[in-house]
DNA sequence: TTGAAAGCGCTAACAA
DNA sequence: TTGTTAGCGCTTTCAA
C-alpha cells in the first residue's frame, strides 16, 4: 500500500539504485536525474522505510538507553545531555528506565541489542560479571554513564566520586566541625560506596574519629531521608553538620533541623550532591557537589558515537571536572575554604 | 558472522519456520521439538534480529514519543508513566526532545514515522495544519497528550485545564482577593491559553474585574518568573495573591515576595500549578494544582496500545480529574473552601 | 505438526 | 552515471 522506492523508480524511470542514491545524498548522480528523482518522490509522498535500510545496511542510527529513572531530576538531565548529542549525530534513542533492577537492566540490554541498537548507553547502580558477560555478546559499542565496571574494561564518564565527597567532606571540617553526618546512598552501589570512602578519607585525614552513628544510609529521596534524619536528632551528640549525597536528601536534612528548632546555616551547615534544579530553588539556597549532568550525558554519548564510528578514543575512562557550589545552606566564610587536594 | 535463524534451523534439523514458530511462541510444535530448538538457540546463542521481524512482519513494537523537554520535571513524571505502560504491552519507545519548536516537531514525526513505529504520542504546546497533515500521511495511530487539537480529531489525554485554572483562581477569590496576579505560560500555546481563560472566567463570574497588569507572562520556569515578578512588586496596587501555572512559578512567585519582605501566606498567597515534587520539598509548602502526571502518561500510552491492536475505543478524548492540593502557601481556612462547580 | 518459498523494502557490490 | 542483482533475517501463507 505505502510507496516504496520500487514505486519511485518506475515513475521517475530510473533503476531503485538511482533512487536510492538521491535519497541517500549519494553524489553521483546527474543532477537532471536527481531532480526528476525528487519530483516524483515529493510527488508520491515517498518516505524511506528505515527498518528496511537497517536490515539491508545493518545500521538503525538509533543507540539504546538504559537508565534507573527518567521521573528523576539528575537522570533526566542526563538523558537531555545524551539525547541532544545523539541527535547532533543523527542518531534516535530508544530510552528504558531500569528501576536499577539487575534483572530488569539483563532483559533490556538483550531486547535492545534485538533491536540492533548501534550502540549501548547504560547507567546503573553496579556492572556485574553478568552484564559484563551480556555486552560481550553485543557486536556494538557499550558506553557506561554515572558508573564505572570492576574491571575499569568499558568506557565511562563519571566524575571522580571519591574526590568529589571528600571535598564536601573537607568543606565542612575546614569550618571546624568534628560531628558531620553522613547521609548517603546504598553501598553497594559503586557511587554509593565512592562517596562514603571519600567522606572517611576527609575525616581520617583530618584527624576526626569516624562515629558508625553518624551514617544513615537513604535512596536519595527526600521523604525517606527525612526519616533517617530522626536518628541523627535523637543522638545525645548531634551532628552539626550533614552531607548528604543528593540535593533531595540535603533539603530533608534542613527541613529537619528546622523543624526541630535550629537554623540553617547558622547551628547547622548542610551540603547536598548533584546541583540540580531544586538546590537554587529552596530557601536557604543548597550549597552542593556539582556534578555536570548535562556534560555527563553529553560527553558519554559524544564517547559512544566515536565508537560507532570507528574513531580513535584516546582515553575510555572520562572523569569530567566538579565544582563545589557554595550557596546559602553552608556559611559564608567557606568560599575561601574550599578543599582541593 | 551473528547466528541466524537459519543457522538454528540447519543444527536443530528443522525448518526455518519452526524455529520462527518456537521463537514467537507458537502453539503448533511439537514438545520435542520445541526443546530440541530451544537447546540448539542456547547452544549457539542465538539471537533474534528484531529489525528483519520487523520488515517481515510489519510490526516494530516500538512507539515515537515527542515530549518537549524531558528535563523538565513534568515532562519527565508524564513521560515515566508512558514508558511503564509502553513496557508492560511490550513496546519500547523512541524518545525525541523537540523544545516546542515546530520545525524540530515536524522533522522528528517524520523521522519515527521512517522508522516504522507502532504508534506516535506527541506532545506539543500547539497541534496546526501541518502536524495534522503529517499525521494523515502516518499509517499508524497518533495520541496527544496534554494537548489538543483544534478540531479534537486526534484521540488525546488531558485534564481540563480551563476548570483546573478556574478553580485554583475561585480559591484565592474565595479568600477575599480581588487582586489576583496571573502568572502564566504563553498564550499562543493550549494551556497557556486555557488557563488564561480559566483565570478570567473565575474573575468575571465572582464579578471581579480583570486588570491587564495584573497578568505576566513566563515560560513557566523559576529564574523568569522571578524577573517577571518585579513588575508585580511595584505596582501601586500590589496584588495580595499569585496564581501561577507552573510550581517552579509558583516558588519564585513566593521568593519575590519574601525578599520584598512579604510573609507568605499570611500577607499573600501563592497557588501552583501541576504539583511536581518540589511543591513539597519547598518551604512554606505549595498550595498547588495538581494535575496526575504520571496518569496522563500512563492512560495515553495505554490508548494507544488500544488503537494500536484494534480494541474497540470508546472515548478518545480522556480528560483526567485534577485536584487542588492544599499546602502551605495559602491560609488555611482554605481547606473548606474550594471551589468546585 | 512441519516445511518450502515468496516476499518485506532497501543497500551495496559489481558490471556496464 | 546508471542498472542488475544478490542478499539482509525474518514472517507467513500455502501445502503436505
Amino acid at each position: 500500500m505505502s510507496v516504496t522506492i520500487y514505486d519511485v523508480a518506475r515513475e521517475a524511470g530510473v533503476s531503485m539504485a538511482t533512487v536510492s542514491r538521491v535519497v541517500n545524498g549519494n553524489p553521483n548522480v546527474k543532477p537532471a536525474t536527481r531532480k526528476k528523482v525528487l519530483e516524483v518522490i515529493e510527488r508520491l509522498g515517498y518516505r524511506p522505510n528505515a527498518v528496511a535500510r537497517g536490515l539491508a545496511s545493518k545500521k538503525t542510527t538509533t543507540v539504546g538507553v538504559i537508565i534507573p529513572d527518567i521521573a528523576n531530576a539528575f537522570y533526566a538531565e542526563l538523558a537531555r545531555g545524551i539525547e541532544d548529542i545523539a541527535n547532533m549525530y543523527k542518531y534516535n534513542i530508544i530510552l528504558c528506565n531500569s528501576d536499577k533492577q539487575p534483572k530488569k537492566e539483563l532483559t533490556l540490554i538483550e531486547t535492545l541489542l534485538e533491536k540492533q541498537v548501534d550502540g549501548l548507553l547504560f547507567m546503573g547502580p553496579r556492572v556485574t560479571d553478568e552484564h559484563l558477560d551480556l555486552f560481550r555478546t553485543a557486536s556494538v559499542p557499550v558506553v557506561l554513564a554515572t558508573t564505572i565496571d570492576p574491571g575499569c574494561q568499558l568506557p565511562s564518564v563519571n566524575i571522580d566520586q571519591r574526590q568529589a565527597a571528600y571535598d564536601a567532606t573537607r568543606l565542612l571540617l575546614n569550618h571546624g566541625h568534628t560531628r558531620i553526618a553522613f547521609l548517603g546512598g546504598p553501598l553497594e552501589e559503586f557511587a554509593g560506596l565512592s562517596r562514603f570512602q571519600g567522606y572517611r578519607q576527609a575525616l581520617e585525614d583530618a584527624g576526626v574519629p569516624f562515629r558508625e552513628e553518624l551514617v544513615q544510609i537513604a535512596d536519595y529521596r527526600y521523604e525517606t531521608a527525612l526519616k533517617r534524619m530522626a536518628h541523627f536528632l535523637t543522638l545525645p551528640e548531634r551532628p552539626t553538620a550533614v552531607f548528604a549525597t543528593s540535593d533531595e536528601m540535603a533539603v530533608a536534612a534542613i527541613h529537619a533541623y528546622q523543624d526541630a528548632g535550629f537554623r540553617v546555616p547558622e547551628d547547622v551547615e548542610v551540603i547536598g550532591f548533584d546541583n540540580i534544579r531544586l538546590a537554587s530553588m529552596v530557601r536557604p539556597t543548597l550549597t552542593t557537589v556539582a556534578q555536570p549532568m548535562y556534560d555527563i550525558g553529553a560527553v558519554s554519548m559524544r564517547l559512544l558515537t566515536k565508537y560507532m564510528h570507528n574513531e580513535k578514543v584516546t582515553d575510555s575512562l572520562v572523569f569530567l571536572p566538579h565544582t563545589i557550589e557554595i550557596r546559602g545552606s553552608t556559611r559564608a566564610e567557606s568560599k575561601t575554604a574550599v578543599a582541593t587536594r
